[in-house]
DNA sequence: TTTTTTTTGAGTGACGTACCTCAAAAACTT
DNA sequence: AAGTTTTTGAGGTACGTCACTCAAAAAAAA
């Protein structure tokens, strides 16, 4: 049987109340005390019951969601998965709500973050990219004792508590290395599309790409990303305009969303070019994509993973426990047609 | 906040009792109460507080792994899993055990199931192949009240739950496109290399990784497995043999462990032959051997997620609550040098 | 209708922890 | 040594559920 707050009181001598001061970080106990007391919990091993304690100060985490909008489905996925592990995180006294915020526009979502300040949360969970604005308003956070922890986009220069997601030089690598294995030593050139190089990913992506591609692979010419910012004409007019300047591209890469959009753009000249599609992100459409086999691979990370380990380390954060580091790691996954599921 | 039990005694007009005895089952409530609580509990959208209700039965859930001996790599990693989450699990009342049956042994492992059954485990999870005694005695457990789960090495035609892992024939389809893939056209003989075929999933990898290369790239031929049942004699001079044989070998399939040895073995001949090395089950020597390029694709499944999820699947079926089908999926997960992390 | 059986209500004491009060004891000041 | 302050103890109530008892009420059987 676990030892109970009842047995260090009276292994260490004192009453109930002295241990429970001492749990609980409570004024009015001598340090001598204080040291006695947590000689005991050392020695009987004694943990807390965190689900005694939760039911006894009737405790539900408040947990915050910040989301920038978008409608790629990668970002629908993402809501939508949330909406579902909140459902579950609830028998698990938790409360999870998701605040969306214009993209591009740093001030709201700083605001948006402040205004969390004032107990409407115990634990902030972000996706946004990283501004001046966002920095200051996590330390504010911060200060005011709110767990912090980003997903899928790192803000490695903030006050954040952990990043649950993907190394994306690292998933860029990867998308490089099956690129260069797929293409079988084949001489060419590859196409590189990106919604905007604005993302930290899209470019930490593209670095990872170029490395293990072009290192290992001279004979193969990346082309510049094709930024498309949310604009279908320019995708279209610069996908055309790439297929004519060159007859020998043999090979694509999506960083991130726009794959719906790119696959009937680029529809037209598969039949000419035995192109090697790597996309980012499995989807809907890029699930399709594998499955009719327009897509060779995609690079993706579990979203549903990644949402649950984010609320698992937001929990472990506001009880100051220890996280379980193979369980919160995110895997690059690599998905073929044959290991979709 | 939720509703609680009083507010389902409140709303279906009944006292306290009452609601209790027809939430745990108890005898002594007439249909038409019965009903009338099961509707005042859906429309109030009640959900018992488990760990409340966990901490006035002081359950603690009684789990044992049973597990084949054996000191392959994976096996090793496997069980410093399960102890690495026992402690873990210690935290939410589950009491973990291991229990080792020594391998190709049915009876003593029926026996050791059998002993389970008088109260010493709530739940069982078991890997070993299957075999009419195994059958038989889970059965016998499943009558007596027990959740059984297999892990990793399916057993479909028993009474368990559930199975916690990967579909075999997809691991070896996925195993077999990339060697397709990674062989760039080339023409020649692949190795395939096995303990033993008796283990299901060892013919279930064969079998997928055939049907992927062989139907799209009939230029390849894939060589009879190599079965060197804990012989590394055998092994030596099968390997040998199959080298002074053919010239043309471009590619090497094990299906399952043995890697260590294979390796050794193998050296000698990498010289003259650009081999394509696709292995299974991420150990330390497979990581090894991606990290210095000598291995090229391990297929794996994530261990420690077997494992939770083995512990999550056993508790959902003792408290017969629903299991969350995308959190206890076990992907198929392919790791290049690339995306070990 | 009376008797028997079944069903229901009211209540109690756990489980392990939190959080509170009030009084007593111990530790300091002067 | 007296007073003051700090520290400690004893006790209670609560959280939401389980598991039980005993008596009362309702339903079924005679």
């Amino acid at each position: 049987m676990r030892p109970t707050v009842n047995d260090i009181a009276r292994a260490a001598g004192v009453s109930l109340a002295t241990v429970d001061r001492v749990l609980n970080a409570r004024p009015g106990v001598r340090k001598v005390t204080i040291e006695r007391v947590n000689k005991a919990i050392e020695e009987l091993g004694y943990v807390r019951d965190l689900s005694a304690a939760n039911l006894a100060r009737r405790r539900t985490y408040r947990f915050v969601f910040v989301l920038t909008e978008g409608d790629s489905q990668f970002q629908h996925a993402l809501r939508e998965t949330i909406e579902e592990v909140a459902q579950n995180a609830a028998r698990e006294r938790m409360a999870v709500e998701t605040v969306l915020v214009p993209p591009g526009d740093p001030h709201h979502l700083a605001r948006v973050l402040h205004g969390l300040e004032d107990d409407r949360a115990e634990g902030v969970a972000i996706m946004a990219p990283e501004t001046p604005h966002v920095r200051d308003a996590i330390r504010h956070l911060k200060e005011n004792g709110i767990a912090v922890v980003s997903l899928v986009s790192d803000l490695p220069n903030t006050d954040q508590d952990h990043f649950v997601g993907i190394d994306s030089i690292a998933a860029g690598r990867t998308a490089g290395v099956l690129m260069r294995r797929f293409l079988c030593k084949n001489k060419g050139k590859v196409l590189v599309l990106s919604n905007t190089m604005i993302l930290r990913e899209s470019v930490e992506r593209r670095l990872g790409f170029d490395a293990a591609l072009i290192e290992s692979y001279p004979e193969i010419e990346v082309l510049p990303s094709i930024e498309w910012r949310d604009d279908p004409d320019r995708l279209e007019r610069n996908v055309r305009a790439a297929f004519a300047s060159y007859d020998d591209i043999i090979g694509v890469y999506v960083t991130g969303s726009g794959n719906r959009l790119f696959s009937r753009v680029l529809a037209p000249y598969r039949q000419d070019h035995d192109l090697v599609y790597i996309a980012h992100e499995l989807t809907e459409h890029t699930r399709a994509g594998l499955a009719d086999g327009s897509i060779d691979v995609v690079i993706t990370q579990d979203i549903g993973h990644v949402v649950r380990s984010t609320l698992r380390v937001l929990r472990a954060k506001v009880d100051k426990t220890e996280i379980d580091a193979a369980q919160e790691r995110i895997r690059i996954d690599i998905v073929l047609r044959e290991n979709m599921g």
